[in-house]
DNA sequence: CTAATGTTTCAGAAATTTCTGAAACCTCAG
DNA sequence: CTGAGGTTTCAGAAATTTCTGAAACATTAG
C-alpha cells in the first residue's frame, strides 16, 4: 500500500472495520480512499494505491455502486471511469441508512407479515406468533420514523438533534399547548418510566 | 430441525439474515428460538430443536451473552442453566443499538480523534484530514443524539416517534415561542435545504 | 473423595468468502 | 474492420469463518 501516513491509517482502519460491517476489507478500503481523496480516481489508481488486484477493485467498485456510495464521472478527452465518494457526509449517511433498511430490515418485515397471516396450530405457535407481532410492530414503527427523519433537510435534522434531551420537554409543551392529547399521544399518559 | 412451521420459518429466516448482520447462522437461530419461546430453554433443548452440535450452541450462547441479548435463569432443584430472551422488545432494541455503537462506531471515532491530532505533511494529507473531521463531527453528533434518545422511556419514545413529520413544525413553534434561538439552534437560521 | 451431571474449550474438518490472474468483453478512433 | 484502451467476468487458490466431536473442566450430591 502506497499512501501517506494519515491516509494509510484511515484506509487500513476502514478495511478492518469492514468485516464488522458486512462489507469486505477491500470494499472498505476503496471507499475510505475515495472518501478522503481530493479528486476523482480511476480504478487503476485505486489498484496501485491499495496494492490489491485490479479485478478485486473492479468488483469492489461494483459493490459500492450497488450501495449507491460512489459516483462515476468522466474527464474530457479521457474515456476511463473516474470514481468519487459523494461530498456531503449527511447524504452518505442517509444513503447508508436507506440501503441497510432495504437489505437488512425489509426482508424481515415481509417475513413477519407473512407469518402473522398464518393460523397457529398449537398453544406454542400461538405464543410464537404473538412475539412475532411484537417484533413486527416495533420494527414497523422504527422504520416509519426513520423514513420520516430521512426526509428532513440536514439543517432541520441538526436542529432536531441538538435538542437532544429537550425533546421530552418539547413533548410536554406540545401537549400543554394543544390541549387534549391527539392521536399522537394514544399511549397511556400515566405510564411510568420503566 | 424439529420445530412447528411458523416457528421454523422464523428461526430459519433469522439464521439467513444473520450473515447480513455480522452474526453467524447458528447465533441468529438460537436467538430467534429463544425469542419466540414461551419458557426458558436449556442448551440441550436448543441443540435438539435446532439440530446443531452442542458445542456450537454453547459458543452461540456465549456470544449472545456478550451482546447482553440473553438472560440466564435457574429452576429449583435443577442445576442446568436456562436461557431466555428479554421480554421487552424495546429493551432488546436498545441493547442492540448500544452494542453496535460500542463495537462498530466507537473504535472508528477514536481512530478519527487520533488522526485529527496529527499534523498533515502535504496538501493531500491536509485535505484527507479535513474530510476526516467532517466524518468525525457527523458521527459524534449522531452518537450523542442516539445516546440521548436511548435514555427516554419507551412511552416517551413512542410519542416522539409518533410525531414524525410534525417534528419540524414543532421546532418552528418552539423557536417562535421562545423568541431568540438558544444554544440548541446555533445552526445558521438562513441555511437552505440542500 | 467419587459419581453424576452439566458446561466450556479447542484443534482440526467443512464451508464460505475473498482475492487473483487470465481471458472475455466492450467501445470507439482511425 | 482493426487494434488500442479500457472494464468485467470467472474459475480456482488462498484466507477466513463456522462447526463439530472429543477432551477438559466445573460443581455438587452422596
Amino acid at each position: 500500500m502506497d499512501l501517506p501516513p494519515l491516509s494509510q491509517a484511515f484506509v487500513l482502519h476502514f478495511g478492518e472495520m469492514g468485516s464488522r460491517w458486512g462489507i469486505n476489507r477491500t470494499v472498505g478500503q476503496i471507499y475510505a480512499l475515495l472518501f478522503i481523496s481530493a479528486r476523482p480516481l480511476t480504478a487503476d489508481e485505486i489498484t496501485d494505491r491499495l496494492g490489491v488486484s485490479r479485478s478485486n477493485v473492479s468488483m469492489g467498485l461494483k459493490e459500492l455502486s450497488s450501495w449507491r456510495l460512489v459516483r462515476l464521472s468522466h474527464q474530457p478527452g479521457d474515456r476511463r471511469d473516474f470514481y468519487t465518494a459523494p461530498e456531503d457526509v449527511w447524504a452518505i449517511f442517509k444513503t447508508l441508512a436507506e440501503e441497510r433498511q432495504r437489505r437488512e430490515v425489509d426482508p424481515t418485515l415481509s417475513m413477519l407479515r407473512d407469518a402473522l397471516l398464518d393460523t397457529p396450530d398449537s398453544a406454542e405457535e400461538r405464543h410464537a406468533q404473538a412475539r412475532m407481532r411484537e417484533m413486527h410492530d416495533l420494527i414497523e414503527q422504527l422504520t416509519d420514523w426513520f423514513a420520516e427523519v430521512r426526509k428532513l433537510s440536514p439543517a432541520t435534522l441538526e436542529k432536531l438533534m441538538a435538542l437532544g434531551t429537550t425533546a421530552t420537554k418539547l413533548l410536554d409543551m406540545k401537549e400543554r399547548l394543544l390541549g387534549s392529547p391527539d392521536k399522537t399521544a394514544t399511549a397511556e399518559p400515566a405510564q411510568e418510566i420503566r
